[in-house]
DNA sequence: CTGAAAGCGCTAACAG
DNA sequence: CTGTTAGCGCTTTCAG
């Protein structure tokens, strides 16, 4: 529909089109007034550039792929948004994926954006399988990750500094009193949940507790996953007088599980997240824990991405960010 | 990196880069063993055909753009997804933009996205403003507004049925014995909550109940502007035993306002949301509301896209999906 | 059935 | 400063 071209302006203008050209890229090489009057054809013509021909001669797109789970899902959505307006600034448009939970589909889609000729990718794994099962095809273009923080990844990536979350949680409960605290939901199988585990572990050596773990079996933490697990635990006796949970989502199952035992929350069970979704801070979940700073995350990919596909030979790099510890109504003082 | 063309696929292959193109587009002018040697070799060569310039040469991106205010917001994430996940099924991939809720951005992201050459649009308006706003531009690309259902709109669009939506509501609060209703948060501008009042208001007609309604200054419908709004409502005597809600956010601003002021939900106050957004759902929220099918108005908007784009001197046309109650918690039966 | 060649809209040398 | 020209990788007539 848009089919006012180059070639037409130049027509009309009475220059050639690669005058025309020069006007529109900014190039010195044009007289002021050549320049002048050819954008103001421009205007009046409703020229629009066509970007895929530019891509085609430029041989970037300037767009990058985003693959990730599932755009609905609070933490990710929220990376998403942030990644969309950084990037335009930046000159990128997005094209968005769901992998779906789904290493196979993770896997077609990277593939549909290498043909779509995107200039990088960033993606959030479906799980650790995905660095593998990926390789072959992140070897073919700059890719930044956002998700474990693995010294040894051999890929670009953004984390939050996932240690220091539960260390920071657990310290917290202990100020508070607390000195029976469970680690609540590790999935074995995910990097993301052993350093958080660690975090913990080691904050209850150095306060001199006992670690005491809730494995997950569920292939997800989700809020069912979350109320499950903690039905199962409450329907013995409450030894814990805390909980450090590996996610908000499952702090929010054990909230609903806690509601139906008649365990209130704070008075009868402290808990600690960890994400910051935005549910978390609803009024009637308020939930005490610890903050990914999404935005930050969602820039630094960017910045790393842009930085990866100026010097495509540049060694891989990693970004670790802080996480924060949001105060809410989640946890209360205990003294024995 | 991806460097493999039909060239050098045809130079190995011993034949003309045209038999390759015909090869992999399963054109039935060629020989079948000549097509499977190719494929073959494609395959081997690891050649990635270039959506770029298939796009140039067919006048055709197979992308839809996508405008929504903010994919961090539950119930646009949600669209979004089922989006995203209907158009690839069809053929499409998706870019998407953030119109940040300003009708300014709105339009530079849409004239954005024609210069990208997406094939069709699919856009979640800031506000009313956006249908003159947005006039020269959604008159050169197919367009599918998800909005409001009026029926003088000049857009091919799908809403929801918001006038049911509210009826039904209100018939469910009166089923449980209800009298002294009132209409939460209602925003003059927006022709969505203007749809939303009349359904109420026919109820309460057909039901004999007086209309009561709590306009709301706020720009946004928001948790926050619920909230504030509850306050003031709450300062004076508590004169009605249940509010349908304009918005599910706004209902919970209501909660927080109600837990503030030591009123119980639902058994000071039932409460009936809009939108069915995934927060709703959460236990310790439990809201009872009324349904957008949010998969079935994505695939709709979709479908009607890609109808528009086969067809584009097509007449505008509509589609209006029925919401569904979904009985949660909020609300309890009163007898007086 | 296959090859040759034109051209999609634009940029970037290279000449003038 | 401006015009000419050669592609970018692919599809599609049009000839063989």
């Amino acid at each position: 529909m848009s089919m006012v071209t180059l070639k037409d302006v130049a027509k009309v203008a009475g220059v050639s089109y690669a005058t025309v050209s020069r006007a529109l890229s900014g190039s010195s090489e044009i007289g002021e007034e050549t320049r002048r009057r050819i954008l103001k054809l421009c205007e009046e013509m409703g020229y629009t550039p066509n970007a895929v021909a530019r891509s085609m001669v430029m041989k970037r797109t300037n767009i990058i792929g985003l693959i990730v789970a599932s755009i609905d899902n609070p933490f990710m959505s929220e990376l998403t948004t942030h990644i969309e307006i950084y990037a335009r600034r930046c000159g990128y448009n997005l094209m968005v994926c769901n992998s779906s939970y789904d290493t196979e589909l993770e896997k077609e889609v990277f593939s549909l954006l290498l043909g779509r000729q995107v200039d990088g990718i960033i993606l959030l794994p479906v799980g650790n399988e995905s660095y593998d099962s990926l390789k072959s095809l992140t070897a073919q273009v700059p890719t930044v990750f956002i998700s474990e923080n693995m010294q040894d990844l051999p890929e670009t990536y953004v984390a939050v500094d996932n240690r220091q979350g539960t260390f920071a949680a657990t310290e917290y409960l202990y100020s508070l009193g607390h000195r029976k605290i469970l680690y609540f939901g590790c999935r074995s199988h995910s990097v993301t949940h052993r350093l958080r585990l660690e975090g913990y572990e080691q904050a209850c050596k150095q306060l001199g507790l006992v670690p005491e773990v809730l494995y997950s079996p569920y292939a997800r933490s989700s809020q069912e996953a979350g109320y499950r697990l903690a039905s199962e635990y409450m329907q013995g006796d409450l030894r814990h007088t805390a909980m450090v949970c590996a996610s908000d989502s499952l702090a929010i199952g054990v909230m609903q599980a806690a509601y139906e035992f008649g365990i209130a929350i704070p008075d009868g069970l402290s808990l600690v997240g960890f994400d910051n979704i935005s549910f978390a801070g609803l009024p009637p979940i308020n939930l005490t824990t610890i903050d990914q700073p999404k935005q930050r995350m969602a820039n630094a990919a960017v910045d790393m991405l842009l930085e990866q596909i100026k010097h495509p030979e540049m060694p891989n790099s990693n970004v670790i960010v802080p996480p924060s510890l949001v105060l809410r109504g989640s946890c209360r003082e205990v003294r024995e």
